[in-house]
DNA sequence: AAATAATGTGTTAGATTTACACATTAAATA
DNA sequence: TATTTAATGTGTAAATCTAACACATTATTT
């Protein structure tokens, strides 16, 4: 359909007006945009996922996307889900990879660009009550719907990844967290066990961290302080990675 | 023109038959793809360029890339622009990112997906006698056509992020290679300057490199030994990254 | 035969990482 | 009110890794 350069011989770059006519013709490709959605609750990385409707995936989770709209940015298309499904607006959201399989969807070619979104659960809440709509525990997600299972396992060694190496991860915590907490985010998130004195440690050392001065309220043991990770501070001494290992 | 979930209240998955309306309506995205192919000469990174023929960028390089076909999965697509434009099949490719800005094309709204590809140019040289096709040293790529400026300049930031934990660069050498030849490229691509002896350290003690028992020939001073990569040993021998640094 | 220009190697100081133990504090309990 | 409990908070020493640095060796060129 597509007059493309098939041909043997390469040719020059095409004109505007093949192009145009390309992109004009039918049998066009769809785009959508589907949202891997990362919260932090009782100590453990959730995920929000929705039941698929498809008869082909009755009963399927399935992460939460829809149809690219013909004038709207890929960045705005997973931010407007986010807000449909969360309520929230400004949320941290990094687009991630682009999966375009001729059989990935039942009803024809879609491609999907999948995006990973942290959001603090505590903000949210509302939105939730729908019952198709739930937070799941990482650990028990298998079998999701369509290509999900791939595009979610991506996302989330994206971010397993990206945690180490940027500070993502106090966008799934409270403004305000103990040290305890930030270890059982990066514990539950790499889901690996770290010393404690280390932990501390480390995240001192890096000195991005405010001392609020405040103390934890309610908690049936010795409470721990409470912390501000420091935004300016840590955009102002980014380091520059030079560093040969693998 | 698409009857998506625009509504304020949030329902439950699309059906089937709602989803194949909305792909087979009009007014689609037109999805294509782009090749960011390095190549490492007379020990400077370059990238592969081609001139534009539309009016608008008269004059200006583009990168190479092709519309997706209806068929084809990107990937393939990919692999197609790589054959067509340097005649090889097996090289390293990996997607990028996905550029979807309504305006970055002048012919409408074009999606493309960005791929950084790994070639040796000496396995090639033939299919670049086509004078609007070119290397270009890296340190000179500005101004290109569309916003392929920021698609190359996303590439360019991957390889090096890449190539500094995993084994990228080896795609971009000979078989065999010297330590030299080695430095040289990581100091290309880095942009930097390393210490000689350390440099050696590192690799040595990673353990990955096969003396060949072979030495340079027709150098102009005392030649050094030659080696390969052992990609066996470094499949088995993969690092489990952590190491939270920021 | 001497000069040249690269390869090839080793050591040391400093920084970072890892492993590990005990005093402190507030809440819960007796 | 005193004791127990379960967490927080801190320091040190060994091992590893990094960074800086200098000299002998080899093949080519002059």
């Amino acid at each position: 359909m597509l007059s493309v350069s098939e041909s043997e011989h390469i040719k020059a770059e095409k004109t505007l007006h093949t192009i145009q006519s390309e992109v004009q013709s039918t049998n066009k490709i769809a785009l959508s945009v589907d949202c891997v959605i990362f919260g932090f609750d009782e100590d453990k990385l959730k995920v929000m996922l929705i039941r698929s409707d498809l008869k082909k995936y009755h009963g399927k989770w399935s992460l939460l996307g829809d149809l690219v709209k013909p004038n709207e940015d890929l960045d705005a298309a997973a931010y407007r889900i986010l807000k449909q499904r969360t309520g929230l607006n400004d949320v941290y959201l990094e687009q991630v990879h682009t999966f375009g399989s001729i059989t990935r969807h039942p009803a024809g070619r879609v491609v999907t660009v999948a995006y990973c979104s942290l959001i603090n659960v505590q903000h949210h809440k509302l939105k939730i009550t729908d019952n198709e709509l739930h937070w799941h525990d990482v650990k028990n997600v298998t079998d999701l719907a369509f290509d999900h299972q791939e595009i979610f396992d991506s996302c989330y060694h994206r971010l397993q990844k990206r945690i180490q190496e940027h500070p993502l991860g106090f966008n799934l915590l409270p403004k305000k967290f103990s040290l305890r907490d930030l270890q059982n985010l990066y514990e539950a998130i790499l889901d690996v066990k770290m010393d404690r004195r280390n932990f501390r440690k480390k995240f001192f050392t890096m000195d991005f961290l405010i001392d609020i001065d405040e103390m934890e309220q309610n908690v049936p043991h010795r409470p721990g302080k409470l912390y501000k990770f420091n935004y300016e501070k840590y955009e102002k001494n980014k380091k520059k990675w030079v560093g040969i290992d693998f």
